[in-house]
DNA sequence: GTTTAAACTTTACGCGTGTAAAATAAATTA
DNA sequence: TAATTTATTTTACACGCGTAAAGTTTAAAC
């Protein structure tokens, strides 16, 4: 075993008998060197502990290996689920991931580019908190890094989107809740954050005409990220006012659902198809814990393994430079139903 | 507004009136420098847009400003829940927090510390996976960087150590379960990877001798992270095979008796404290949902502001003060019994 | 107004790596 | 084997900042 240190480039390439210039082309690009020289790198590899400073490498680098990854609330399981793909996928790459949860908060949100923008990184993957953020400051951003947003649009903010259609998830669990007991009121927050809130209510209201069938909405008050608490309160307020237009509720997200649902427990309110239930209750996102909740929540499952696949393609490719400056690009992806026992 | 594109340290001088290395200063201490001085460079830190390069800073720094956040599963909001806590703490002590998750998986933990290896942070606050942590790569780690433990112990791994008394806490519920009903059987893994959970399954064992009770316990097959569906599909098995020794149940974590829960609903098992019930399941962790499953799950809840406060206290003091080795320092922390609907 | 300590400026070097240019060596082709 | 292409070596400079040393200014203390 080496008892020599390696403490730089230098040292390593004096070990390994390369000299430094060609030790520095194999870090940047294993490929771009001979074959024998590579395995020599790569014995001396085995031999000696070296990898080059990143500080180092990174100071005259005018963009780094480091892809930033910011979404609004790790505390949320949804998000922490899809950040997870997502930093796979770079990973795999070849690039860096720097994961950030802006917390629910526009000034995290932006403290977060702010923090990413000394890391100088090749390109973002924003998934923004939507209404609440700055959308001039994110703007900025995004016209000085490479961005791609996914999950909540902001509109003509990065290069390219990649979310959900709530217009067809919501009009196809509308349909379903229609075809196969009523139509259903939908239940939401009175000033949702999220863009896609506002989809889905106008996605429910269009759904609900194509079905001639007039709209029904439970708007609550309530702010933050709380939403299991907010349906929990709401759920049970409403349900012990027994002020229901219908006996089957639309919540606008799986979280809004999990605290109804609790609600309707504590009301001793039989939540399902079955003829001998009280309610129907769905969500929409398939929340991690949806089918945990009693009884197992109905809603729509969002494609985000594509979201992120997409996303992340469309930022590798803003790195490379293939931007076709084209125009941004939105895609959306269809939502799948998902049935389990509350509706 | 200022045209004037600030390159460098230098530039930024130019244009403040001030000499570089005192701008250096500044940067590396605002405090460091004369009031007058200092106003002269904010003043131009507002007209004009200039950030240290974080690379060029940290090449020739010995200790950088980072410290490592390693959590072993970001997916699962508990963790998520700590890992924001301390996060916070970190930037209020003018600290850059980097937050890794080990997706469950012992080979990410090892990448992960690699990864943070070649940032070279000030410290590390590592909560392991336990059991299937490569312990000795670990260890390796928390001798070359300042380590602090939190959540899972490793034997001797790390400066300190700072966790939940599941002595304590175990023995807490389990004499409340009793006193309130009947005592609990213990329902858990057969081969869990989290030390903690052998710790509750011997606290288990202690609590229910000083009651002179005989000791149940149910133990599953089921390995990762899914705890969720390995307490529901389990829990099924059991509930339809109606092999129970106690109708009160006590779980191992909240997340086990997450699954539970749902398969008592599934089965048509009455789960509470009333005459009329089947069951009575408690959990352990107060996980975020905890209050909203169906009845809402009793469980303790973890202390995990001051695991967070004093995890974050003890590496800052391992940053300062480099010379405090008065040996490993195990901390633990009392749970609170949080009584809810589910026992 | 003098003394003095603290803060500042100037100058200069070092950190570890990227990278360009010219010279050389090795591999490939004819 | 010679000619050609490709890869490597050598040399040298650049990047942006930390920091040390020596000299100079400033502000506080007397």
């Amino acid at each position: 075993m080496a008892v020599q240190k390696i403490k730089n480039m230098e040292d390593f390439a004096a070990v390994s008998g390369i000299s430094r210039p060609t030790i520095s082309k194999y870090f940047n690009d294993p490929g771009s060197v001979r074959q024998t020289t590579r395995v020599k790198i790569e014995e001396a590899l085995e031999r000696f502990d070296y990898r080059p400073n990143i500080y180092a490498v990174n100071q005259n680098r005018r963009r780094t290996k480091n892809i930033g990854l910011v979404v609004p609330n790790l505390t949320d399981p949804f998000f922490a689920a899809i950040a997870r793909t997502i930093e796979g996928l770079i990973v795999e790459a070849g690039f860096n991931p720097l994961l950030l949860s802006s917390h629910g908060g526009p000034d995290q949100e932006v403290a977060n580019l702010d923090s990413l923008r000394s890391i100088k990184p090749a390109g973002v993957l924003l998934a923004p908190l939507g209404r609440a953020s700055h959308v001039d400051d994110v703007a900025e951003f995004a016209n000085q890094i490479p961005t791609v947003l996914f999950d909540a649009n902001l509109d003509g903010v990065g290069e390219a989107f990649f979310g959900s259609d709530n217009m067809q998830s919501i009009g196809l669990i509308v349909e379903y809740l229609s075809r196969s007991g009523e139509p259903p009121v939908f239940f939401e927050l009175e000033n949702p954050i999220n863009p896609n809130a506002f989809r889905r209510r106008a996605a429910y209201a269009a759904a609900m005409e194509r079905l001639a069938q007039p709209a029904h909405f439970m708007r609550v008050e309530g702010s933050g990220w709380d939403f299991e608490e907010i349906g929990y309160q709401e759920g049970k307020r409403i349900l012990q006012a027994g002020a229901l237009p219908s006996r089957t509720i639309l919540c606008s997200n799986d979280r809004l659902a999990i605290g109804f649902l609790a609600a309707a427990f504590e009301c001793d309110a039989k939540v399902g198809l079955g003829e001998d239930c009280d309610l129907r209750i769905a969500g929409h996102d398939d929340h991690p814990f949806a089918r945990y909740t009693c009884p197992g929540l109905t809603t729509i499952s969002q494609d985000y393994g594509s979201i992120g696949a997409r996303s992340v393609d469309a930022i590798l490719k803003l790195i490379e430079g293939e931007t076709d400056k084209s125009g941004r690009e939105v895609t959306l992806f269809d939502g799948k139903l998902v049935m389990r026992g509350s509706a």
